[in-house]
Order: C-alpha cells, then structure tokens, then sequence
DNA sequence: AATGAATGAGACTTCATTCAT
DNA sequence: GATGAATGAAGTCTCATTCAT
C-alpha cells in the first residue's frame, strides 16, 4: 500500500518529467487516490463519516460516482485509509520525536509535543483522534483498533520505563496514557486550523500541563526543566 | 419535562415496563419515556447514533417503531434529550461538588473528581462524551452545544478562580480546560462498565495526574500527597 | 340519518330546555357529530382530504382521536357525510326554488341561483363542489356519484324542457348541463367567504353569463334587462 | 428544461424507453423523463395525486422507485413539472389562436376554443384543469399559482378588450372569467378520451353557450347583434 | 479510466384505526 | 362517552453499490 501521507511533497513529485511512463501512469493513480482520500478525511472531519455520502465526495472532486469506486472498494475501505494514513502520519511523527536518547520522562515529553503536533497538523491524524469507529464494520473496527493500538502501546511503554528509571512519578501507566491520548486526540475536537490558537501555543501548553503532572518534582529537576523548555514557568516551582 | 434519571436501577428495569405493564401505571408515561431514552443511549453508546435505528429500538424495547413516536417527536429528539439528560446528570454531579468553600484549586480538584464520576457512572453522561453531534440538525446542534457550554465555562472559570488567588500555576485556563475536558470524555471512550478498572481507582488517577500537574508544588508536599493518596490532598496546596 | 344542514338554525335548537331527555341526549349525539362533521368539512376545503388527518380533526375539536370514532365509523364516512349533506343543502336549495310554475328556461335560471347560492353559502355545498372523491373507495365513491348524479339531473331535465317548450335555444343538454355546473362547481374553487365578491353579485353575474351570454345584445333587450335587475328577465326569452 | 410534449404519440410509446433500450439512447434522458412525466400524470389523473404512491408509478414504467428519483428530485417535482408541462401545452394553444387581428369578443371566443380542445386534448391540460394543488407545499404552490394565473389574466384581457371595444356585453369581466375558465377546466372532470362526446362538439358547443348563452334569441336582436359584432359568426347564430 | 443509469436495502415517519379501560 | 397507548401498513426518500459501455 501507497502511504498516503498528506505532507506537500507528493504534489511536487507528481510533476517529474524524466519518469518513465509507466511509473508516471502509475504515480498518477497514487496522487488521483491521494487527493480521494484527501477530500474525503476533511468532509468526514467536516460533517462526519456517515453524513458523507459518496454522492458528496465525488462531488466535490469533479468526478462521478463509479470513479471512486476505481480507487477505493467501498466507502468503509475509504475510512480505514483514513485511519491508516493518520496512524501512519502519527507514527511518523512519534518516531522522528524519540528516537533520541533520554529517560522515559523526556520520552514521554517528547511523545506528547509530536502527538499533538500530528494532530492538529494532518487532517487524517484528526481522523484517527476524532473519528468514530462505530460505523465500521467489525472486520474493518478491528483492522482500525490493533492500529490505534500502537500508539497507545508506545506512550504507555514510555511512561513505564519513566516510572522505572525514576523520572516519573509512580502511577497507574495504563490511565495516565489514557489521560494524555485523551487529551490530545479531543484536540481534534475543537481545533480549528485558522482559530485563534496557534499550534506552537496548543502543544507546548499540553506538553507542559501534563509533565509537569507527572514528573517527579525534585528541585534540581525543576531547574534542568526550565533549562530546556522554551517557555519557563516560573510560577509553578516558585516557593 | 420529567426527569430522566438514570441511576443504575433503571438499568435493571430498562426493559422491563412493557412486561409488567399493569404493576405501575400512575406515572407510567415517564417511566416508559424513560426507558425508550436510557435503552436509545445504550445503543448509542454500543453502535453509535446512525447505526442504531428506531426498528432496532423498537425491537430492543419490544415494541413497535411507531410506539416510539409516542413518546419522542423524532429520531433527534431522543439524542437531544440523552444530550440534555446527560448534561443534567454532570450538572447535578458538579453542584453538588463545587459548593463547598475552597479555592480554585480545591474547586478543580471537585470538578474533575465529579465529572469522570459522571461519566463512568452515567450512560447519559457518557453520551455528552462520546456522542457525535454532526448528525443532529444545524438547529439541534446548536440547542446541544449551548448545554455543554455550560460544563466547559464552568471549569475555566474554577481555573481562573485558581490563578488569581494564586492556588493554580498560571497558565491558558482556556487550553487548560480543553484538556481536562478531552482526558475525561475521552473517558467514555475507552470505559467498560464492568472493565477491569474501577470507577473510584479511575476517578483519583485522573485528578491526581491532572491537580499535581496544575498545583502549586513544593519539594515537602510530596511525602504528605502520597500518604493521603486516594482522596484530593488539602496539603497540596497548603502554602 | 339525520341531516348534517349547516345552516345556523342547529345551534338555536341545541338548547331547548323542554325536551325529554332522552331526545335530549340524542339531540346532543347529533349536535356533536355534527360539530365533528362540520369541522371536518372546513378542514377539507382548507388543507384537502388526504392531508386533514384524524389527528388535526381531533386538535381541531379538542377531543381525541378515538372520540371521533364514536361518531363516525370511519375517515372516509366522514367525507362521504359531507358530501350528502352538501348535496342535501343543494337540493333543498333547489326544490324551494323550482317549484313554481315556469317555462324550462326560468327553471334554469331559477336554478343557476339556487345552485350557486348553496355554493355559496354552506361549507358542505362547497365540498360537493371541490372536493376530489378519488381518494374515497370503490364503494363509496359510487355513492357520492349517485348522490352527485341527483343535481345533475335535475338541471339537463329542465334544460331539455326549455328546449321543448321552446324557451331555450336548441343545444346539447348534456354539455349545457355540465357547462353550467362546472362553472358552478368552480366558485368553490375561488370563493373565499368574506373575500372581495358579494354573494348576490356572484349569483347574478352568472346567471346572466349563462342565460344571455357574453356576446352584446341589441338595445331594446338591454333596456329591459337593465329595468327587472337582480332577477332573471322574462323578456329575454320573447319571441 | 426540455420540453414535456404529451402528443398522442407519447401515450404509445410512454412505457416503452425501458423496454427497447438500446433503439434510442440519443436523446434518451429527456425521453424517458417525459415518459416518467407522462405516466406520472396519467395516474394522477386516473387515481389522484396522493394516492398515486411511487412505488406504483415505477410498477407501471417497469422500473424500481429509485430510478424516479434518478429524473425527478421528488414526488412534489412530479406534480409541478406536470403542471408546467400542462400550462405550457396551454399557453401554446392559446398563443396560436389569439394573435389573429379580431376585436374583444373574436377573441375570447377563440380562446374558449383553444382552451377547452388542449384540455381535451393533453393530458397535462387536464392535469392543470383538475389536480389539486392542496397537496403541494407553499413554496411549490405558490409556483403553480403563479403559472395558472398567466392564464386566467389573458382571458380577463381579452373579456375587458370586448367590453371596451363593444363587441362584449357589459359585465363583471373577472366573474365572468372565473365563469369561463371553471366551466373549461370541469370538462377535465369528466372528460373521457373515448367517450360519448367528441372534442369538436365539447368544444363547439361551449363556445356557443358562452359566447350567446342559453336563451333562445329574438330576431330583431340577431340583426342588432350582427350589427355591432366586426366578423359575424354565421354558423353559431343559424337557425 | 470513467460514466450514465439503475438497483436493493433500509431508514424515518405518518396515519387511520383499535383495544382495554 | 371518551381516552391513553399502541399497532400495521404504507409512503417518501437516501444511499452505497454495480453493470454495461
């Protein structure tokens, strides 16, 4: 499977002349399914998955009905594309974030600041966070969860090794990832890409409002803290 | 209008006021209308509020389709009224919380602890959570979006409070609020009634992560937080 | 069965005290049925039959729906009740008109004034006028149309008598007979009761158009119209 | 819009665009669109509008109900298009009788003609002469109101024209149109393509009632009317 | 690669009518 | 005489999907 991620560079490389023709022809489906899936994630954000129909879709694009249905099997399958490229999108995210050395606190930190940053970024990272996955089918429902699953599965790993290595306060890992996905994926609820809240402001605010929950506080802590983050808060360590 | 409890013995009896039908009678209208609403937000809950439809209602409540325009005008009438129910129950959760004398920060502390208690104890509470409004009409949203205004502007204001008489780190009360308010819908997300977490293990590790995170710290209320853990701590913001 | 006139002389009758009461309670079954019945004729010249439901009948009665079945066995008696005592109305109109001594053209004439004064005047007249029988069964369709074919008739009757006795022009009865009545028939259509028409106005603009004509006459017969006015004018018809 | 021709021709060939598919396929949208029209009144005609379900009008084109919905947004649509159809069909046979050069009198009773033979005629006529518009929604009605009225003001023109111009008697020129248009648009009623009467004696015969009424003329006034009216009408007045 | 036309399933809703009281 | 509650039948419409081209 293509990755459909939505970042600019495939509206770039759809223009290379010197390809060969037939990797041309076959880029051009892969961008025509892109924009498809594209258009579909932010009418599904818009108006919900099921309010959608297929009429709307085609629609909006300029084609007609049956042309979906050359790049996608069914309105269900057009979801779970969704999904994936969201999950693909946030992973990606993730990946770049961590794989720095640090101890599970800083992991964590880091996880947070990429989460939200791919949600309110990509339109199907907001899909993943906001979608209901109660219109599927239990075959695709489950396709979708073992996906989800791994992102959860990441932060709580996270927290653990946090908890281990003493840079996080003891608690229970599976909630507290809970609480932190939360968060973040009700984003996607009330974000709006020109509102009044800029991204930056959005994750450095949850990024500070949850780790400051879960570190363990020790003066000298809170003073390599500030040291890092960009926007100290003084108030918060102030004796 | 009638109030829509949902405490958990209408569960119980959910189905039951067409069986024993003679038994009561005096104010068998509500009860009966209670029961088409408590049955329509399990189904919500279970397979969301397009999938569920008035047959299979009808069908869950052993009744025919048509006994449900009896009681409801219309399809969206009964998610507006689960809406307006749920709102109702939190509402009543939070006053009962909140009008004790405290600071902003004890007041928070409340206000989460009584709203995830809302949601994990009330299906109607955990529609306000989990529940897609796109489906409702521009009209209807709009009725269902002004109640739950009322639940978010209550605990930014609690925030505030919080900052200005110093009990809460200084922070966006509005971005703050988010947050809460997605860690503990997303609540309804994620919770099985009779899962493996418990209600009260899940109500303190949100308050605790979310109110350690929001207080005003200091190196010795550590040891004092952990000795009374599952109860919100007054040490925490002793000064 | 008893007749469902909706002339005023009911409501007078509805109070007198002296009758036994047996007849009492009878009079007021019949009172009833006829307030049911006259409501339910205004409902169907206003909004139509299909679209007056029992229900709006029922609101507009302040009774309730089932009520309204102790009076009438069914929607489509109450339609085919107002049909006969729409065509009641109408004859009895026409019999008191008819039935002094004339040459066929007066009779017509006489009879053009009396039909479209029922018209006129009562509701249930009105329904006989416009009201589609389509929507009725088989069966009671028939009967309306046996009921309808009473005035029909009547006027091809006098029609062809005219021409016998040489008072009115050779013509095809028949057509005659359904010009006239349509033209009739067709007031309801218009008519709105305290609209800009007067009643009198109306009856002798169109007795005139059928009996004279549109074309313009010679002068001396003008004169003479002109002199007898409101009533149909002998003098037209000498040789 | 294409137009909605109901020549007889149409009759025949009306259930036909599905059957023999293949033959036509040009223009075949508009085709089998007027044929769902054509069929669509015929019933409403046959059996009203509101009894005429979808599902029996797609019965009789061989067709499922969806496809109607392929042609037409709605069942309201339908009954408007039907109408238009009608008053089209009308307007045109008005248009090609009237624009003779002839005074007041020439005219309406050539448009008396021209209006009764395309109600005979077209089923859409009738469509506009019987079918009520109770059934519509305001907006819808509104719509047809103002395409009926075109032809009821050119009557009312042409009867106000002959008054001015002498050739009419003087009158109520809109009762008298009402009159005319009523008794015009009753033939629909009871109409029957292959009845007993022909088009050209329905037609005839309601020109001569209207145009010289029922009363047998005297010869002194014959000569006057002569006289006055610019293009005798010999046949209507021979003895 | 795409379309015009059609379909089958099913949704919501309305309504006349009834039954036990 | 009248009602609260319920039902069966039907109706309009929408939608995802497909087939032949």
């Amino acid at each position: 499977m293509h990755s459909a991620t939505d970042n600019p560079e495939n509206k770039v490389l759809s223009h290379e002349p010197w390809k060969a023709f037939r990797v041309r022809e076959q880029r051009s489906l892969e961008i025509k399914r892109d924009a498809v899936l594209q258009t579909a994630a932010q009418l599904y954000l818009e108006m919900g998955y099921r309010k959608t129909s297929m009429s709307l879709l085609a629609a909006r694009l300029n084609v007609t009905k049956p042309a979906l249905y050359y790049y996608f099997r069914n309105k269900e399958e057009l979801l779970v594309e969704c999904y994936r490229a969201g999950i693909e999108s946030i992973e990606g995210a993730l990946k770049g974030a961590i794989d720095f050395q640090g101890n599970g606190f800083e992991k964590v930190e880091s996880y947070i600041r990429s989460y939200a940053t791919a949600i309110v970024t990509f339109d199907f990272g907001r899909c993943v966070a906001t979608l209901d996955d109660s219109e599927l089918s239990e075959q695709a429902r489950r396709q979708v969860r073992n996906l989800k699953r791994r992102i959860d599965a990441a932060i709580r790993a996270y927290i653990e090794e946090g908890i281990a290595d003493g840079s996080i306060a003891d608690c229970n890992a599976k909630m507290a990832s809970f609480a932190i996905a939360g968060a973040i994926n009700w984003i996607g609820t009330w974000y709006r890409p020109n509102g009044g809240l800029g991204n930056e402001e959005i994750v450095s605010e949850f990024t500070r409002l949850f780790t400051a929950g879960l570190c363990r506080r020790a003066t000298p802590d809170e003073a390599a803290r500030k040291a890092v983050s960009r926007r100290a808060t003084p108030s918060l360590t102030a004796e």
